[in-house]
DNA sequence: CGATCAATAATGTATAGATGAAATGTCGTG
DNA sequence: CACGACATTTCATCTATACATTATTGATCG
């Protein structure tokens, strides 16, 4: 019952720094844009050398969590969530760089009781959630339906989020640093109600993606969502570490 | 003759350290499995402290390119799709993990001049390729068409590999290292040919994944996958780099 | 001949200090 | 008052050294 987070493993006096310091930038104690502490002032606070904070810390900023300057301090990263690794499907940007007009209109944002949630034959239990389903439109013609869990738990920040204007998605990625996330993507036919949504014909080709975040053990969002498959593909690219 | 790789910018030692190990990895010149000089070697040769070779070898172990033992020495890794960051869609685990029994068959194996080759606006010359089209069963049952070249002049070794038996694709990620690679993903609907060797209604959604990979600036390998839709889904995962 | 166990060689971790580079602050001059 | 030169602070890196850890190696013993 004491697995405060999975398990605090103070292998080495390193690892054990880099750890507490992750958890309290994932935890949100230390938000974006903060500046940590001075090598000096960690290095005082474990009673280490700095060569062993400088060890734990450079490690921290080669997985792009944190950000260093000389003489500016350090600074926790915005939470981009390429690492360089891969490229997010942004919708908006996506149909922007097409050269259409991008257009967001939400369907329905409600709360939901926890148990409305159930998926997986995980046990997990996944509290209180704001579902937001929402359309996304390239110049006025809809090619995207998504249904989004928030789970409030995790981000109680979104639950007086404004997402009349702005859709969940790059809000989330822009507040929420995340550790992990899981995409499962599947061709499929459109469903009717779907197909009239996307002003397709029922039967038609859509690229159905779900995709699940979380940080650490805690499930942040889950998404559905359906692409009109003639509309849309979507590109991943993992790169070098640079 | 001075852009050896891209470039070689020494901004630190241990950085030049780094960079130099990886292009001889990278380039082929130590392979998977090979011991590399110990520290103390390495520490000889560039005339530094063992340290800051350490912190070199640390780095590129934290990625997953070497393989570093107490003892035992440190080798070259075998192409891991590494770093826990991506689950390489594996076709045979995953249709082994249902249950069913996984089949291939190569229809097409030839090569290809240079001049076959276009695709994008890039005037990038790619190189001679084999080329080889092959199906994958499930069950013996059709489930995805794979059309793919491997560019020789990035892997010459592909030139006299057996894929009669063994499809490219796996014999690429156990042989050959790569530094990036892209994935673009869609729904389509099956044309007539394809829905008839995957043996689904014509105009059956399917998953069209078309690959590409490259090592540096070179092009290893171009795949164009065409799954049932109903038959499969593609699931990526990116998770800590633990 | 084979199992056991100690020597050894390699990496892993840590400390302390020196040096270098860059942003900030201060001071002096036009 | 404005602007540039210098000093200061702070972080980044490198060196040198020591000890810990561990799998291989090889010698010893049953």
């Amino acid at each position: 019952m004491h697995d405060h987070a999975t398990d605090t493993r103070p292998a080495t006096l390193h690892a054990r720094i880099r750890a507490e310091v992750e958890a309290r930038i994932l935890s949100g104690e230390w938000k974006p844009g903060d500046r940590l502490p001075t090598e000096t002032e960690l290095m005082a606070r474990y009673g280490c050398s700095r060569m062993t904070v400088n060890k734990a810390m450079a490690s921290l900023a080669a997985t792009g969590l944190i950000s260093r300057n000389r003489r500016a301090g350090t600074v926790v990263a915005r939470p981009r969530m390429h690492a360089g690794v891969l490229t997010i499907p942004d919708i908006r940007a996506d149909i922007e760089a097409r050269g259409a007009r991008y257009g967001y209109r939400p369907l329905l944002d409600e709360m939901r009781p926890p148990c409305c949630v159930h998926l997986g034959a995980e046990g997990h239990h996944l509290g209180q959630s704001r579902f937001i389903r929402s359309v996304h439109l390239a110049d006025d013609s809809p090619v995207l339906i998504e249904d989004r869990h928030v789970f409030l738990d995790a981000v109680p920040t979104a639950a007086s989020a404004d997402f009349t204007s702005q859709p969940p998605g790059p809000w989330l990625v822009a507040h929420v640093p995340w550790t992990e996330a899981e995409h499962r993507i599947a061709a499929i036919s459109a469903e009717p109600v779907t197909a009239k949504v996307l002003e397709i014909g029922p039967g038609a080709p859509c690229l159905l993606v779900e995709r699940r975040t979380w940080r650490g053990a805690e499930t942040l969002t889950i998404a559905k969502q359906v692409f009109r498959g003639d509309a849309f593909d979507l590109t991943a690219r993992f790169g070098p570490t640079a």
